[in-house]
DNA sequence: CGTTTTTGACCAGCGC
DNA sequence: GCGCTGGTCAAAAACG
């Protein structure tokens, strides 16, 4: 939770090649506003608005209707979400400039600068502050966040990093454990969250917090994942949400769903993966846990 | 032997 | 203020 330090980073991005996703991802984009589509260009997905392909959600009875809420209930949910996220004001904003900017923008433009991949162990203390250092008061910082949902048999999906898991946690309405896991790499601080569906045990919802500041293990060329690195896992992008913590409103939140009708024999076809033919995505239910703190409750199909 | 995972404890924030 | 919950720490165990 640490709502407390709701200090929205979500109001500010910067690009980052070497997000575990990208364009390459074989996906349908959603989104509501000019806003969102510029934060997705921000992240390296250059999708035209005028994109035929592009499915927008120009008004909120259409993210209602796709999400299974009666449309009466949209303008409802957006003032509940209002007030159910106490972070929005100004106040994070500055805080939000401090966490995204820490993430500054040359750790996409300095590549050659990356420290290398390196498993400290125990012994790697990370950037942030711990939390018997940290002092009361001291809050939190909370990076901008990406969730998406795969369905998949393995838990945690290789995706081109490397991860350290550090905690595990049952959670709240969910059969499932909830694992946290860090970047190895001592100076990168980015972290994941992997944790089942309670309603659809086959899908795992991952969340990214934070960006990388140096470039996959796995892939020489870095930044983008492969898809082959999912041919052996299964992987069936169900979703695909970006909402960045503290955000407040539906439709001005950056909001993506994928849904990849990829193979995993078809990698390699980078023309036909810039952009599939859309089609019903497939919306969770009801999920709790993990979806349910990237998902506002009243966007959810209930 | 170095690294990663496991797991109980601890801490902070929020709602009541 | 208290209890609940999510998130993190850190020692021990497991692994390669």
């Amino acid at each position: 939770m640490d709502d407390g330090d709701k200090s929205d980073p979500g109001t500010e991005f910067t690009s980052d090649s070497s997000w575990p996703l990208g364009p390459d991802s074989d996906s349908v984009y959603f989104f509501s506003n000019d806003r969102e589509s510029s934060i997705l260009s921000e992240f390296g997905w250059n999708l035209q608005p005028d994109d035929p392909n592009r499915i927008g959600f120009d008004d909120a009875s259409d993210l209602a209707g796709s999400f299974g809420l009666p449309e009466n209930n949209t303008s409802n949910s957006n003032s509940a979400l209002q007030g159910s996220d106490p972070a929005g004001p100004a106040g994070s904003d500055s805080k939000a400039g401090d966490a995204t900017t820490s993430n500054n923008p040359s750790v996409s433009s300095s590549p050659s600068e990356d420290p290398p991949e390196r498993s400290t162990g125990s012994g790697g203390k990370p950037p942030e502050i711990p939390n018997k250092v940290r002092k009361k008061g001291q809050k939190r910082i909370r990076q901008p966040r990406f969730a998406f949902m795969t369905k998949s048999e393995v838990d945690h999906l290789e995706d081109g990093y490397r991860w350290r898991k550090y905690g595990q946690k049952a959670v709240k309405n969910s059969p499932f454990p909830r694992s946290y896991y860090r970047c190895t790499n001592s100076r990168c601080t980015v972290k994941k969250r992997v944790e089942r569906s309670s309603e659809d045990p086959t899908i795992v919802i991952t969340t990214y917090e934070g960006q990388h500041c140096h470039h996959t293990v796995g892939f020489p060329r870095g930044g983008v994942i492969s898809h082959e690195a999912f041919a052996g896992q299964l992987h069936t992008p169900v979703s695909q949400f970006y909402y960045p913590t503290g955000a407040a409103l539906p439709q001005e939140n950056p909001f993506i769903m994928t849904q990849s009708q990829q193979m995993p024999g078809e990698a390699g076809d980078h023309q036909s993966r810039a952009m599939p033919q859309p089609s019903t995505p497939q919306f969770p239910t009801n999920n709790e846990g993990l979806l349910g703190d990237i998902v506002p409750p009243n966007m959810r199909n209930r």
